[in-house]
DNA sequence: AAGTTGATAAACCGGTTGGTTGAATACACT
DNA sequence: AGTGTATTCAACCAACCGGTTTATCAACTT
Protein backbone atom coordinates (compact mmCIF):
# COMPACT_ATOMS: atom_id res chain seq x y z
CA UNK A 1 0.00 0.00 0.00
CA UNK A 2 1.43 3.50 -1.11
CA UNK A 3 2.24 6.32 0.96
CA UNK A 4 -0.97 8.43 0.12
CA UNK A 5 -3.58 5.62 -0.07
CA UNK A 6 -2.53 5.06 3.79
CA UNK A 7 -2.86 8.63 4.41
CA UNK A 8 -6.06 8.81 2.66
CA UNK A 9 -7.51 5.54 4.18
CA UNK A 10 -6.65 6.48 7.47
CA UNK A 11 -8.82 10.23 6.87
CA UNK A 12 -11.87 8.43 5.24
CA UNK A 13 -12.94 7.39 8.40
CA UNK A 14 -14.99 10.04 10.84
CA UNK A 15 -13.42 8.62 14.46
CA UNK A 16 -10.43 8.58 13.39
CA UNK A 17 -10.67 12.35 11.56
CA UNK A 18 -12.38 13.43 15.39
CA UNK A 19 -9.19 11.99 17.05
CA UNK A 20 -6.48 13.96 14.98
CA UNK A 21 -9.01 16.96 15.60
CA UNK A 22 -8.85 16.14 19.15
CA UNK A 23 -4.78 15.91 19.52
CA UNK A 24 -4.69 19.12 17.49
CA UNK A 25 -5.91 20.42 21.10
CA UNK A 26 -2.31 18.62 22.33
CA UNK A 27 -1.29 15.18 22.96
CA UNK A 28 -3.46 12.61 24.73
CA UNK A 29 -3.33 8.88 26.06
CA UNK A 30 -5.07 6.38 24.32
CA UNK A 31 -8.13 6.37 27.50
CA UNK A 32 -8.04 9.98 27.00
CA UNK A 33 -8.79 9.85 23.22
CA UNK A 34 -10.74 7.09 23.36
CA UNK A 35 -13.36 8.88 26.36
CA UNK A 36 -15.74 10.60 23.54
CA UNK A 37 -16.29 7.56 21.57
CA UNK A 38 -19.31 4.78 21.98
CA UNK A 39 -16.39 1.96 21.55
CA UNK A 40 -14.63 -0.32 23.10
CA UNK A 41 -11.13 1.08 24.13
CA UNK A 42 -9.47 -2.00 22.25
CA UNK A 43 -11.63 -0.16 19.21
CA UNK A 44 -9.78 3.17 19.53
CA UNK A 45 -6.44 1.49 20.16
CA UNK A 46 -6.56 0.25 16.43
CA UNK A 47 -7.61 3.19 15.07
CA UNK A 48 -4.68 4.81 16.77
CA UNK A 49 -2.71 2.08 14.60
CA UNK A 50 -3.82 2.65 11.89
CA UNK A 51 -3.19 6.35 12.24
CA UNK A 52 0.56 5.43 13.43
CA UNK A 53 0.66 3.54 10.07
CA UNK A 54 -0.03 6.49 8.01
CA UNK A 55 2.47 8.75 9.62
CA UNK A 56 -0.51 10.80 11.45
CA UNK A 57 0.89 9.63 14.70
CA UNK A 58 3.70 9.13 16.49
CA UNK A 59 3.03 7.29 20.12
CA UNK A 60 5.45 8.52 23.11
CA UNK A 61 6.11 5.99 26.24
CA UNK A 62 5.56 7.73 29.74
CA UNK A 63 5.40 4.80 32.22
CA UNK A 64 1.98 2.64 30.98
CA UNK A 65 0.92 5.45 29.42
CA UNK A 66 1.52 6.30 25.46
CA UNK A 67 0.88 9.70 24.61
CA UNK A 68 -0.25 10.38 21.15
CA UNK A 69 1.10 13.30 19.11
CA UNK A 70 -0.23 14.68 16.02
CA UNK A 71 2.27 14.21 12.67
CA UNK A 72 1.09 16.78 10.50
CA UNK A 73 3.56 16.30 7.76
CA UNK A 74 1.38 13.29 5.96
CA UNK A 75 -1.77 16.32 6.03
CA UNK A 76 0.41 18.76 4.10
CA UNK A 77 1.11 16.54 1.24
CA UNK A 78 -2.62 15.79 1.18
CA UNK A 79 -2.97 19.24 1.34
CA UNK A 80 -0.39 19.17 -1.72
CA UNK A 81 -2.21 16.64 -3.76
CA UNK A 82 -5.20 18.21 -3.35
CA UNK A 83 -3.82 21.59 -4.91
CA UNK A 84 -2.64 19.93 -7.83
CA UNK A 85 -6.51 20.32 -9.42
CA UNK A 86 -6.73 23.95 -7.80
CA UNK A 87 -7.21 25.03 -11.26
CA UNK A 88 -10.62 23.16 -11.79
CA UNK A 89 -11.83 24.91 -8.62
CA UNK A 90 -10.66 27.93 -8.63
CA UNK A 91 -10.99 30.13 -11.83
CA UNK A 92 -9.22 33.23 -10.47
CA UNK A 93 -5.96 30.65 -10.59
CA UNK A 94 -3.84 31.48 -13.14
CA UNK A 95 0.01 31.75 -13.28
CA UNK A 96 -0.03 35.17 -12.77
CA UNK A 97 -2.28 35.06 -9.76
CA UNK A 98 -0.59 32.35 -8.35
CA UNK A 99 2.94 34.63 -8.79
CA UNK A 100 1.13 37.79 -6.95
CA UNK A 101 -0.32 35.16 -4.35
CA UNK A 102 2.84 33.75 -3.50
CA UNK A 103 4.29 37.58 -2.92
CA UNK A 104 1.47 38.82 -1.13
CA UNK A 105 2.37 37.42 2.47
CA UNK A 106 5.70 39.79 2.53
CA UNK A 107 9.00 39.55 1.85
CA UNK A 108 9.85 35.91 1.04
CA UNK A 109 12.69 34.82 -0.09
CA UNK A 110 11.30 34.57 -4.32
CA UNK A 111 11.66 30.78 -5.41
CA UNK A 112 10.30 28.67 -2.28
CA UNK A 113 9.67 25.55 -3.96
CA UNK A 114 6.26 26.28 -4.62
CA UNK A 115 5.07 23.70 -7.46
CA UNK A 116 1.64 24.56 -7.94
CA UNK B 1 -21.33 8.06 5.21
CA UNK B 2 -20.68 11.55 5.54
CA UNK B 3 -19.79 13.54 2.29
CA UNK B 4 -15.88 14.00 3.73
CA UNK B 5 -15.19 10.38 4.37
CA UNK B 6 -16.77 9.26 0.99
CA UNK B 7 -13.98 11.28 -0.74
CA UNK B 8 -11.38 10.30 1.28
CA UNK B 9 -12.58 6.83 0.55
CA UNK B 10 -12.47 7.17 -2.64
CA UNK B 11 -9.36 8.99 -3.03
CA UNK B 12 -7.44 5.93 -0.94
CA UNK B 13 -7.30 4.16 -4.36
CA UNK B 14 -4.52 4.59 -6.51
CA UNK B 15 -6.55 3.31 -9.75
CA UNK B 16 -9.09 6.24 -8.79
CA UNK B 17 -6.32 8.77 -8.55
CA UNK B 18 -5.14 7.80 -11.57
CA UNK B 19 -8.42 8.18 -12.98
CA UNK B 20 -8.70 11.67 -11.44
CA UNK B 21 -5.20 12.65 -12.92
CA UNK B 22 -6.36 11.28 -16.46
CA UNK B 23 -9.94 13.35 -16.53
CA UNK B 24 -7.82 16.33 -15.35
CA UNK B 25 -6.33 16.07 -18.81
CA UNK B 26 -9.86 16.12 -20.14
CA UNK B 27 -13.33 14.28 -20.67
CA UNK B 28 -12.96 10.57 -21.14
CA UNK B 29 -15.11 7.59 -21.84
CA UNK B 30 -15.42 4.58 -19.74
CA UNK B 31 -12.72 2.99 -22.27
CA UNK B 32 -10.29 5.43 -22.84
CA UNK B 33 -9.86 5.46 -19.16
CA UNK B 34 -10.57 1.87 -18.52
CA UNK B 35 -7.41 1.09 -20.97
CA UNK B 36 -4.05 1.86 -19.38
CA UNK B 37 -5.14 -0.47 -16.23
CA UNK B 38 -4.49 -4.30 -15.81
CA UNK B 39 -8.04 -5.04 -14.83
CA UNK B 40 -11.33 -5.61 -16.52
CA UNK B 41 -13.81 -2.84 -17.79
CA UNK B 42 -16.41 -4.22 -15.46
CA UNK B 43 -13.47 -3.21 -12.67
CA UNK B 44 -13.21 0.49 -13.89
CA UNK B 45 -16.64 1.05 -14.37
CA UNK B 46 -17.11 0.00 -10.35
CA UNK B 47 -14.54 2.78 -9.99
CA UNK B 48 -16.08 5.14 -11.39
CA UNK B 49 -19.08 4.58 -9.49
CA UNK B 50 -17.36 5.16 -6.37
CA UNK B 51 -16.04 8.48 -7.94
CA UNK B 52 -19.43 9.47 -9.18
CA UNK B 53 -21.03 9.51 -5.61
CA UNK B 54 -18.11 10.90 -3.86
CA UNK B 55 -18.99 13.42 -6.43
CA UNK B 56 -15.50 13.64 -8.06
CA UNK B 57 -16.85 13.26 -11.42
CA UNK B 58 -20.07 13.36 -13.45
CA UNK B 59 -21.28 11.82 -16.22
CA UNK B 60 -22.67 12.70 -19.45
CA UNK B 61 -24.29 10.84 -22.27
CA UNK B 62 -23.57 10.59 -25.75
CA UNK B 63 -25.17 8.19 -27.77
CA UNK B 64 -23.49 4.74 -26.65
CA UNK B 65 -20.97 6.49 -24.81
CA UNK B 66 -20.82 7.96 -20.93
CA UNK B 67 -18.14 10.64 -20.97
CA UNK B 68 -16.75 11.42 -17.26
CA UNK B 69 -15.82 14.40 -16.29
CA UNK B 70 -13.65 15.85 -13.38
CA UNK B 71 -15.49 17.42 -10.84
CA UNK B 72 -13.29 19.40 -8.29
CA UNK B 73 -15.31 20.56 -5.49
CA UNK B 74 -14.53 17.56 -3.21
CA UNK B 75 -11.36 18.21 -3.92
CA UNK B 76 -11.24 22.20 -2.66
CA UNK B 77 -13.25 20.49 0.60
CA UNK B 78 -10.03 18.15 1.03
CA UNK B 79 -7.48 21.03 0.77
CA UNK B 80 -9.40 23.29 3.07
CA UNK B 81 -9.92 20.18 5.71
CA UNK B 82 -6.32 19.70 5.48
CA UNK B 83 -5.42 23.22 5.74
CA UNK B 84 -6.88 23.69 9.29
CA UNK B 85 -3.91 21.42 10.24
CA UNK B 86 -1.19 23.75 8.26
CA UNK B 87 0.19 25.64 11.65
CA UNK B 88 1.40 22.12 12.28
CA UNK B 89 3.41 21.90 9.53
CA UNK B 90 4.13 25.68 8.67
CA UNK B 91 6.31 27.03 10.96
CA UNK B 92 5.68 30.68 9.22
CA UNK B 93 2.17 30.05 10.18
CA UNK B 94 1.06 32.83 12.20
CA UNK B 95 -2.58 34.30 13.22
CA UNK B 96 -2.11 37.67 10.98
CA UNK B 97 -1.97 35.19 7.95
CA UNK B 98 -4.80 33.14 9.29
CA UNK B 99 -6.69 36.35 9.20
CA UNK B 100 -5.29 37.36 5.94
CA UNK B 101 -6.66 34.85 4.38
CA UNK B 102 -10.07 34.52 6.23
CA UNK B 103 -10.73 38.24 4.78
CA UNK B 104 -10.25 36.52 0.95
CA UNK B 105 -14.06 35.87 -0.45
CA UNK B 106 -15.02 32.34 -0.49
CA UNK B 107 -16.40 29.69 1.78
CA UNK B 108 -14.36 29.22 4.63
CA UNK B 109 -13.15 25.75 5.59
CA UNK B 110 -15.81 23.78 7.72
CA UNK B 111 -14.64 23.30 11.49
CA UNK B 112 -15.00 19.63 11.64
CA UNK B 113 -17.90 19.39 14.38
CA UNK B 114 -19.27 16.07 12.39
CA UNK B 115 -17.95 13.48 13.95
CA UNK B 116 -19.92 9.93 13.17
C1' DA C 1 3.52 -10.57 46.38
C1' DA C 2 -0.71 -9.18 44.98
C1' DG C 3 -3.76 -6.07 42.84
C1' DT C 4 -4.92 -2.14 39.75
C1' DT C 5 -4.45 0.50 35.69
C1' DG C 6 -3.18 1.50 30.71
C1' DA C 7 -2.61 -0.52 26.67
C1' DT C 8 -1.92 -4.19 23.16
C1' DA C 9 -2.78 -8.92 21.05
C1' DA C 10 -5.56 -12.52 19.31
C1' DA C 11 -9.56 -14.68 17.72
C1' DC C 12 -13.88 -13.95 15.92
C1' DC C 13 -17.87 -11.90 13.17
C1' DG C 14 -20.77 -9.40 9.79
C1' DG C 15 -20.40 -6.04 6.22
C1' DT C 16 -17.75 -3.86 2.64
C1' DT C 17 -14.28 -3.66 -1.07
C1' DG C 18 -11.94 -4.75 -5.28
C1' DG C 19 -11.62 -7.87 -8.37
C1' DT C 20 -13.58 -11.67 -11.58
C1' DT C 21 -16.91 -13.78 -15.26
C1' DG C 22 -21.17 -13.90 -17.67
C1' DA C 23 -25.46 -11.86 -18.98
C1' DA C 24 -28.15 -7.79 -20.12
C1' DT C 25 -29.01 -3.20 -21.99
C1' DA C 26 -28.58 0.62 -25.22
C1' DC C 27 -27.26 2.66 -29.26
C1' DA C 28 -25.26 2.78 -34.14
C1' DC C 29 -24.52 0.68 -38.58
C1' DT C 30 -25.58 -2.07 -42.22
C1' DA D 1 -33.70 -7.71 -38.31
C1' DG D 2 -29.20 -8.61 -37.10
C1' DT D 3 -24.35 -7.33 -35.65
C1' DG D 4 -20.89 -4.82 -33.33
C1' DT D 5 -19.68 -1.59 -29.69
C1' DA D 6 -20.01 0.79 -25.12
C1' DT D 7 -21.48 0.18 -20.80
C1' DT D 8 -23.79 -1.61 -16.82
C1' DC D 9 -25.86 -5.29 -13.88
C1' DA D 10 -25.60 -9.54 -11.16
C1' DA D 11 -23.54 -13.15 -8.90
C1' DC D 12 -19.57 -14.73 -6.90
C1' DC D 13 -15.07 -14.74 -4.31
C1' DA D 14 -11.09 -13.64 -1.32
C1' DA D 15 -9.38 -10.04 1.40
C1' DC D 16 -9.98 -6.28 4.32
C1' DC D 17 -12.43 -3.28 7.87
C1' DG D 18 -14.53 -1.87 12.08
C1' DG D 19 -16.22 -3.54 15.75
C1' DT D 20 -16.59 -7.13 19.71
C1' DT D 21 -14.77 -10.20 23.68
C1' DT D 22 -11.19 -12.50 26.10
C1' DA D 23 -6.54 -12.83 27.34
C1' DT D 24 -1.98 -10.92 28.00
C1' DC D 25 1.70 -7.66 29.01
C1' DA D 26 3.83 -3.79 31.42
C1' DA D 27 4.17 -0.53 34.97
C1' DC D 28 2.60 1.58 39.05
C1' DT D 29 0.48 1.01 44.08
C1' DT D 30 -0.31 -1.18 48.25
Amino acid sequence: MDKLSAVFAALADPTRRAILARLADGDATVNQLAEPFPMSLQAVSKHLKVLEQAGLITRGKDAQWRPCKLEAAPLREISAWAEQYRRFWDERYDRLDTYLKDLRPGPKPPSEGEVR
